[in-house]
DNA sequence: GCTTGGCACTCGACGCGTAAGAGTGCCAGC
DNA sequence: GCTGGCACTCTTACGCGTCGAGTGCCAAGC
């Protein structure tokens, strides 16, 4: 166990090394913080710690910079969480509130936050599976063809075109909407699929085939796969660390790219609670020079998808997570009162 | 006016540069291109080149590079689109195929480009004022709350939450869906406004406000400036040229980040016609080094919106001329067929 | 008059050795 | 257990000489 001395020692290396961006020694940390005692005590703490694995040094005669592990005891026990000033909630609010549609509203959650933590910042849309259904409209486009629109309590809209087996009439097709709203209105995506398991068997045997792509269509449009989407903003603060990382960048540009990677990395916990992801903690060797802070945030006290920056290992932790916690509130208000 | 050996020499200069990324020198070109002179002829032909401005050298003592003005007289005269093999535009084809809406249409498209091209790839969406209305839905979500559905023939699909002044009965409801999509199924958007002027008027007093409000709602998702959406993609093949320019990735990102800075550089000419837009010959001076190659595409013959490459301003014109070219084709032919 | 070979010159790239400086580890004393 | 002192290590910066690519110019040749 390490004494209390020497947490505050680590302390005072994350946040000069996360100011500065330079190793550091122990003559400069007595300098900046009171620790009451003198550089070679700090330097036997500093080997102690080093000994712990919580911090290193680039090469034998420099300051220490810390660890992976050395973020995470920081992240997990010596920070605490910077909440935002009153005139940048309000900043935050009269950002989010000027939105007009769904797409609005992640676009500019995604902005706010890049400008916010001067990070990149992943929002990724509200998912389907935790949404309940608004309204599911059927259009006739041709004969044999049929437009699916699925709207849901989130705002969002999905549409699929579906060529059907035979022609589909009117009344059919009006049946089919009346059916379909009544059963699945309001109820949860997952609930879904054995709410309408039995609707074929109710139409006229030439009928069946339609219905039954209808559905078909209507369950892939609910597979989560396809509609987490992601948006991304503010990848030109990855050049502000990039001037001792030239050749990191580009990873973290591909893995960026790569949604799946960043759906896995954003999902690995499903609560509404605050991950803070560091370094190679993260599955993608691109990453492995990154922290990730998400959060999930939701209309109700639920979930419904996540947000959340990626930055250098070396971040202000305790001010990301602050922004990164108050905009996913904001936007959960957003979305509870549209 | 430049002699026929001169302009080789220019194109020999900006093929060697851009394939080697180095100044090119007179003893190199000489090697590597059959000009059928001496490295001290090619020195003179260099120095007028100079004269003129199409080629500058960066120091005293080092080989030659062309200017943006050089560039501009090899797209315009020495260079000629280079056409996909076979393969590849099996390839363009089979990728683009595989897609099941517009939304991923737009996102297979930029992968592609950006993948064939090695540069930053951006695409618009089809642009709605140059589209026609499939269908309009009216959904009553709370008795004085409807929700606008919008359904273009591009397969893009628009919605608008609408609150209405005064309660709406289901039949006025049927009554105004009917109403409207027999004026404008079909027709183009900007001819929207004028097909629906006198509506208001044939319903009942109470009925106009929230008719009129839904007309209103319509009209503003017609326009162009909130429909414009661009998908960009491929920026980490912005680190492949970083490496003598690890300042100017910076403030291209930026840039690409600025969605109306882009719309603007795509939207300068209107025609299906490719542009090349050359160094600083961009109005945004964070694109003062990139160049901007486009072409509008669309489901028939006419453009609807617009998709193109942004890389430096040393890339290889023919080639990707070329691949944006042959995407643009096959994503229109894409579109008519859905 | 255009082309060519020769030649002196310029200037960045590279390698190397030195000096400076920051920071450490260890030890003896309090 | 803390502190001051000291020798040691290693990186970084700087200066300097060398090397080589490439140029511009000039006089000679076709």
């Amino acid at each position: 166990m390490l004494s209390e001395r020497r947490l505050q020692v680590l302390r005072a290396i994350v946040q000069d090394y996360v100011g500065t961006e330079e190793p550091v020694g122990s003559k400069a940390l007595t300098e900046r913080h009171n620790l009451g005692v003198s550089p070679a005590t700090v330097r036997n703490d500093m080997a102690a710690l080093e000994e712990e694995g919580y911090i290193a040094q680039p090469h034998t005669s420099a300051g220490r910079i810390p660890t992976d592990k050395g973020y995470r005891l920081f992240v997990d026990k010596l920070a605490e969480i910077k909440p935002m000033s009153a005139p940048e909630r309000r900043a935050i609010q009269n950002f989010l509130d000027g939105a007009v549609d769904l797409d609005d509203v992640v676009a500019r959650t995604v902005r706010l936050l890049a400008q916010l933590t001067r990070q990149v910042a992943v929002v990724q849309y509200p998912s389907l599976t935790r949404s309940t259904v608004r309204h599911v409209e059927l259009l006739s486009l041709a004969p044999a063809r049929l437009m699916l629109v699925l709207i849901t309590d989130t705002g969002r809209v999905e549409q699929r075109v579906i060529d059907c087996p035979a022609p589909f009439g009117e009344t059919s097709l009006a049946d089919l909407r009346a059916r379909l709203n009544s059963r699945i209105a309001g109820r949860r995506f997952r609930d879904v699929p054995q709410l309408v398991e039995d609707l074929p068997e109710s139409f006229e045997v030439d009928d069946r085939g339609t219905v039954s792509t209808v559905l078909s269509t209507l369950m892939e449009t609910l597979v989560e796969e396809n509609e987490e989407r992601l948006v991304i903003g503010g990848t030109a603060n990855l050049t502000r660390f990039a001037h001792d990382f030239p050749l990191t960048i580009r990873p973290v540009l591909e893995a960026l790219e790569e949604q799946v990677v960043l759906l896995r990395l954003l999902g690995e916990t499903k609560s509404t609670d605050m991950t803070v992801s560091i370094g190679h903690e993260n599955a993608h060797e691109g990453l492995n020079s990154t922290s990730i802070v998400s959060v999930g945030y939701g209309s109700g006290g639920e979930a419904v998808a996540k947000l959340g920056v990626v930055g250098p290992t070396r971040m202000d932790y305790p001010g990301t997570m602050g922004a990164v916690r108050a905009v996913a509130r904001y936007v959960g208000q957003i979305l509870a009162e549209s």
